[in-house]
DNA sequence: TTTAATTTGTGACCATTAGTCACAAAATGA
DNA sequence: TCATTTTGTGACTAATGGTCACAAATTAAA
């Protein structure tokens, strides 16, 4: 009994050995690169040993996006001011960007794994995990933003809409910066670039619409 | 000297066979996936035959990339209407938009070619190619702001973050795109996608800043 | 204890694909 | 007619994701 506990541990600690050696291959910039063969090394594992924890090497990418939404997920805050909805917006934007500097590597794979492609090729259950993920995470948004249109300090919109347009603002934000677009803009940093971002998204919310 | 001509044109017609035959090949979903065997098949030809034309599989990418920009850039404004800047910038907006829905392989071929990763792979003078375009639109795009906001139709504000807000935003609705994201909300066709952002940015570009 | 069954580890091996190269074919020029 | 240059080609190489037959270790049964 105590032997088998020890032997699932084995196994789960080789699993965490596996996804920490990815974690670091992947910190330098053209981490798509890395190979299995770089990652079972790190590891110190032979090649083969990788596919008995994963079934492709997307859902090595997987399993690191999940674990960067949880600490997305850990740092929300349980409690929204019911006097400033405005503020609450701007707070988790700006949380959802910081989440992103304080763990680049998670945040980039996080974003890869986003793409359909490599969508189709996870197993079904992680698959699952991210969409409810996601789902959560967008029904709370829209919440509040309803209620800060409700008591009037947002404008009045629609709110799908709204969403639908920070969505996109906000992830060609942080797909810039792991593209390495904004070094085509010089000496820009990717803090004020996400400052600059994040207050031109305030501003959209803000702003008039036109038609 | 008939002859020598004949087999230059020749030569430069199998070129964009093999162009033609990667756009055709790139019409699907998985436009990354596709082999240079397989193009080399297309255009009939051997597959050695499309390293005499191409230095890489990145540079093919690139010349479709430059292609689109040019049929951009056929249809840009001559002349920018005087007493309505707001609506001019508006305008250039939705025609870039409008360019990347009328030749989607072009526009998707041509943002991959952003990445810095792909960039250090091209030959210098496309290299140099791209930065030049991108510097002339910008630095166009930064001109017609600038009078927008002296002749007071744009709120005052920094240019620089201006254009660097919407290009964020712009990347991000047409990566979402091109990359399956928008399929999360379900029946938002691609169109409509583009005018919820066209709307937003223009919100963004009126909207009251924070700080 | 001994033996069978199950779990876990492994690297040689396979298929695919970008890119190379020695050579073939054709055109050009002397 | 023959040499030189240009252009075409597919077999070959290297790299890499993934598989598999087999080895080692653990567990269960006899």
């Amino acid at each position: 009994m105590v032997e088998l506990t020890r032997k699932q541990r084995e196994f789960a600690r080789r699993e965490e050995d596996i996804l920490s050696a990815a974690l670091s291959l992947f910190d330098g910039n053209d981490w798509q690169s890395v190979t299995v063969a770089q990652i079972a090394n790190k590891a110190e594992i032979g090649k083969g040993t990788v596919y008995k924890h994963f079934s492709c090497k997307e859902e090595i990418y997987a399993r690191i996006a999940l674990s960067h939404f949880e600490k997305f997920r850990e740092q929300w805050p349980t409690k929204i001011p019911e006097d400033n909805r405005l503020a609450a917006v701007e707070q988790i934007l700006r949380l959802a960007f910081q989440v992103s500097l304080d763990d680049p590597v998670g945040a980039k794979v996080a974003h890869f794994c986003h793409r359909a492609e490599v969508r189709k090729r996870l197993p079904e259950a992680v698959a699952k995990a991210f969409e409810e993920l996601e789902k959560q995470d967008q029904c709370f948004f829209e919440e509040l933003l309803e209620a800060g249109m409700s008591c009037g300090e947002i404008p009045r919109q629609s709110v799908e809409e709204l969403v639908i347009a920070l969505h996109a603002s906000f992830h060609g934000t942080l797909r810039m910066i792991w593209d390495g677009d904004i070094a085509a803009f010089k000496g820009l940093t990717p803090e004020r670039f996400i400052e600059i971002n994040s207050r031109f998204m305030v501003a959209g919310i803000l702003g008039k619409r036109s038609h």
